[in-house]
DNA sequence: GGCTGTTGCAACCTTAACTGTTACGACTCT
DNA sequence: AGAGTCGTAACAGTTAAGGTTGCAACAGCC
């Protein structure tokens, strides 16, 4: 499956920025989370725009810019995250419409439609029982 | 996310062929799935030779070629098929490594390793309880 | 023994998504 | 006015998947 990296990279910017403010700062920028994640400053302003149109971070422009939490790490789940920053299904459908003249061709998407959706739902739920309060923890749990 | 179908055109030929077999035919050819399914028969060679490789198809050469069942649709489930179509990992870990010196940078890897764990754990579960003859029931449920 | 139909597999092209990079305008504080 | 940072467009590089062509290998049949 498609190796994607955007949901780890987003967590990592938001246990970030959350680390700084509790240490006192205002707001941190997209330099810093770059370093920090070793990439572009570009890539991280980019997940971070989608993550601000999702109400979980807000920035500001200007001399002192950067980024903030809009909300607490403890009211964050990865759910959230997920939402914010993968637009589409787990799993796709046939790229080109099956033959609907054959019976499986006519009823493979409904009934595979359904299956994933089930599963989608409990992926969802999963998600969902991660906060970035927990993730953060993890975080500085990890033996040094 | 990345819109992978390859699960579900393995699931289309396993359930065409058995729907076919139980028609009292003896072995499908990838000519005819791929018609089916509408794309090349060569990719659906390349999808039923990974599922040859686990155990759940067989192929037969030369004249009256084809593809039969290894074992009955009830004793395979989307988590075998999953298996031997899906290599990777779910979510996938930063491209390049972080900043050690981090805090974060440090400890992310390892946090989102086991959170990710847990989820794809669930996920197996969840494919697990879907068999293939449940496929072909819902399939056939469709409404022309 | 040759013919035929199908698999097995390699090679290549196209497409799509993501990442990385550069560039530059927009904004706001000093 | 200057400076630092965001916002965003544009483009190249990488990877994975799907699609296509071609051909050797195989096995049954005449």
């Amino acid at each position: 499956m498609s190796a994607n990296s955007r949901l780890t990279i987003a967590a990592h910017a938001l246990a970030w920025i959350g680390l700084y403010q509790r240490q006192g700062h205002e707001v941190a920028t997209s330099e810093q989370i770059a370093t920090s994640a070793n990439t572009n400053p570009v890539v991280i302003r980019r997940l971070l725009g989608e993550l601000r149109r999702a109400g979980l971070v807000e920035s500001r422009r200007g001399v002192g810019a950067g980024w903030s939490l809009a909300r607490e790490l403890e009211s964050m789940t990865l759910l959230d995250v997920y939402e914010a920053v993968e637009p589409g299904p787990l799993f796709a459908m046939h790229r080109t419409t099956p033959d609907q003249g054959c019976v499986v061709g006519h009823g493979i998407q409904p009934a595979m439609q359904g299956i994933y959706e089930g599963i989608e739902e409990t992926l969802r739920h999963e998600l969902a029982r991660v906060t970035l309060e927990n993730v953060l923890s993890d975080v500085l749990a990890a033996p040094r």
